[in-house]
DNA sequence: TATGAATGAGAGTTCATTCAT
DNA sequence: TATGAATGAACTCTCATTCAT
């Protein structure tokens, strides 16, 4: 065990995601995170302040990981903004199948205190505004028709959250992704003479 | 003697409302919904098996009379599919904001137990059928192009949701309508040629 | 109903009697007793003053009536105390028969106020000094030999009861009076040469 | 870390058989005991299930040892069954002397569920046993007559208790287990020649 | 650092009692 | 008189947090 800190404290992230995904916040004790995650329920604090600061810390750090991969992906990515749209889609959907519970999480954000809620609204508004820039950019580049870009940057991830949330289980990722991007791309009236 | 009272009922269910909205299910106390409802602790019991019961019976009540006033509009509507998602979206959005915590509520439905859990998702069944309903007929009379109506049905709610619990507040409820149907019927893309 | 009153103060008393029998004083609800004496829950208030109350008449009345039938019984019977032995064990055990109840009720006489205490506590004395008299009677009369018949006294409903409370379900009422009989007049001992 | 304590469930033990010898079962308050222990509230609940499982523990373990003693006590006396009856008497006496609550407890205790049922009722059984064993060798030996010594087992703790609950304070041990054991062995009818 | 026994504030719930009808 | 809806004090039990080891 080289790294004998980070290591214990990814296994009860891990065990406290699972349990807080499957239910509500107030029917997960404290006891369970600690015997799922191999450990004794004082560790638990030696790790995170609260149970509270717990939960925060895990549904910030899934969000904002994947925040940050978008980013990068977009950076790396030289063409139009309007060609970003598809894998910011495709990211949103693949990091809501891989992590089902990440989602779902964000359920419960009460109201946060101080840094913490800072930290997460910063976050969120840095996903907006990825989105936004993107779908700017398209505009600008005169493929995209948008009056308001600043609100459909809030939908996009709500469509990926529906799915989740209301949909049916057993969907294929691709597909899935590819209907929300024709969905936002096309809408869904028929095109008269184009 | 008394008679158990819808009066008092609503009282209860209307001061439990406010406060589930204001912070999540396990900082409220069933002492403040009592004093708030002004009604005596024990008389919540008189109504409700338990604070579940309570809670569930609440974001039901909401959610299914919304469910049947949108039917209600609809069949009272004789136009065709394609033209009731206008109005469908008018009415969730109506809703939204006429009851910005009902949506919120819907974060913290934890499992709920044998026939509540069956009257809600029966509920949220209906809901998606009357859109998906009318997207067919839209698509039927060639008005709307859309190879999965089942699974944007399922997203359109999520569309409502994710500007109530995301998006800034003092938005304003006709605008807000008029671009999510936008949006829906038109998709982002310019249209080249038409 | 030409007595209403004590007809239903009857129905009360031996719905209660039943319960009480059943299930230790705490876990007995007046609901229950309500619902199961036929009339509703304030009623039980129109005819006693708390739930130890009720529970205190109900014991005390039984109880009262078995020892002044016995003072009655024994009244009438002019033969010497040393004879009145066995119908007082016959008494004592044919009311064990037929109230069960009765006698497991007075497990939980808890702390009683004032006159409850001191009319129960006569009554129990009452019934001590019949059995004394009688055993002082034999006594006098050359049939019994008790250096102590005031303790004896108190033994002698201790025998009925343990038959009650440990005793195996099944026994015929006049062979368990005819056993407590023969053992107290006779011991287990073996008469050497007599 | 502090490892669970014989010594410091013996202090709850203690605390608790006191409050419940004082009062009946639904005046005794948790806190009470807790206080009366010198531990916290929750303590209790790291050596006992519920407030019932911790009265039955009380009454189980106070009632389960004496038989035990009863019965080594008897195993170590190679005379007859006869001889052991005087000693059984002093150990039941002796020990409701000792323990006046433990008697006093058997009032209340109510319908146990399961196992707690059965280890009691067969605790109950080994006492009746110990006693038959002991007459019916004392009859095998001529010394006793008794056509019904399993009855008769029933009956004695019953004389025992009976004192206990019925009986005037302030007797002398020694007296009153001479006076049972007379009036179990002789009975109370003079010896006519003997 | 790691643990789980210990804690006690505080929760949901019960239920004897009251009271409007 | 009879009722059961209404009440709230008081209960048992929970569980996040602390702390001795």
């Amino acid at each position: 065990m080289q790294v004998p800190n980070e290591r214990k404290r990814r296994q009860i992230t891990d065990a406290a995601a699972k349990l807080f995904a499957t239910r509500p916040f107030h029917k997960v004790k404290l006891e369970h995170i600690a015997s799922a995650a191999g450990v004794g329920k004082g560790t638990l604090y030696v790790y995170f302040d609260s149970k509270e600061d717990l939960y925060f810390g895990l549904i910030y750090e899934g969000f904002a990981g994947m925040v940050d991969r978008l980013r990068a992906r977009i950076a790396d990515d030289h063409r139009g903004g309007a060609d970003h749209l598809p894998a910011i889609v495709r990211e949103l959907v693949a990091f809501a199948f891989q992590h089902p519970h990440y989602f779902e999480l964000t359920r419960a954000v009460g109201k946060l205190r101080g840094q913490s809620e800072s930290a997460w609204s910063q976050k969120r508004g840095e996903l907006s505004d990825l989105i936004e820039q993107a779908l700017r950019r398209g505009v600008r580049a005169g493929r995209f028709s948008d009056p308001h870009p600043e609100l459909t940057a809030l939908y996009i991830p709500g469509f990926v959250r529906s799915l989740i949330v209301f949909g049916p289980r057993g969907l294929d990722e691709h597909a899935v992704a590819r209907h929300i991007i024709r969905l936002l791309e096309r809408g869904i009236l028929t095109r008269k003479a184009s």
